[in-house]
DNA sequence: GTCTATATTCCGATAGAC
DNA sequence: GTCTATCGGAATATAGAC
């Protein structure tokens, strides 16, 4: 494989996974990616035979990337509650850029996406639901961290609160996402 | 104005406003709409000149649908308790079907959706989010809810565990929606 | 192996029939 | 006033050029 092959396919993955975010799967098509990339649309059919292959390789990527986080987590010297928010950090990431997660944007186009990959949107949500799973027993053990649900169901509240921030952030505004993200972490200490 | 026509225009609506909830906004045509009436799909745009216009009839629709629920809790004589469950049940009840709320879809697809109805959006946002608040001021005052975070901020936390909690349920299952929606009470309790 | 020209399908929308 | 036949364009996808 040339160095131009990776380097597109990598490329086309990362226009991909910002599209994902801010358009959503159904409004993003195979020309946003081309124009970009100053490729015909038809050459993405190349290193993605359909969209659904796309969409395969983009859901890939995000778990490697959400299991080096956690393993980069895991292995850092931070507290319970530093690794918390390295984790929202990346919501307000988002936030900032008007993006939702990739999480939400998949559950949200759900009922629309092909068979093939409705598995891989499970397994990406355990992915993220285990990480801050972790965290939170990890930081209720260490008594960094206090709450009276179990781990699973706070990490639920957790993302919830997440995922639809930056959602209603895009409408209602940044403040609003802001109190949501302070009330949440201040939940936990 | 014949009954045919208003029966037709209520019809386009109602099932528009299943098809946005199900499958988003860019996900649905009027194709869509059309087969289940058995019309031709340019009959749509008579009833509505563009898909744009629809979207407009549809949240004003959700904003009557919005003052309505208002006012007959106000005038109820439900605790703010039953109240915020009777708010809740709509969300339980989306859940059951694969649906998210109208807030979350046109949230997730708000980077796309025409210019001339995101105002609107920001309209009915506010519709619920006050509704919510009073119930919870109401609650706070009445002793019956208690939460330390303003009355806004607490409405925020459980619109977005509602939301997002819907969404999820679609992917992870209805367990988890359900355990969301307990502790989100308890909290408050 | 990599990308382009082209086909096919579907969507939203207009013009006009009844 | 209500709806249908049809258009123009965009999206995904295939076949084939380099």
């Amino acid at each position: 494989m040339t160095a131009r092959s990776t380097d597109t396919k990598q490329e086309i993955i990362r226009i991909g996974k910002s599209l994902i975010r801010m358009y959503g799967y159904n409004a993003f098509s195979y020309a946003d990616i081309s124009k970009e990339l100053n490729i015909k649309n038809a050459a993405v059919h190349y290193h993605f035979r359909g969209k659904e292959d796309l969409l395969a390789g983009i859901l890939d990527n995000y778990m490697e990337e959400y299991q080096q986080l956690g393993k980069h987590l895991q292995a850092s010297s931070l507290t319970a509650l530093q690794k918390l928010e390295k984790f929202i950090e990346r919501y307000s990431t988002l936030a900032e850029c008007n993006c939702i997660c990739i999480i939400g944007s998949v559950a949200s186009d759900y009922n629309t996406l092909p068979e093939s990959v409705k598995e891989k949107t499970t397994q990406l949500i355990g992915l993220a639901v285990s990480m801050i799973e972790k965290i939170l027993l990890e930081g209720k053990r260490k008594g960094e961290l206090h709450f009276e649900e179990s781990a699973r169901t706070r990490t639920l509240l957790l993302l919830t609160n997440l995922a639809a921030g930056v959602q209603l952030a895009r409408i209602s505004g940044k403040k609003d996402y802001d109190a949501i993200r302070k009330a949440a972490i201040s939940q936990l200490k």
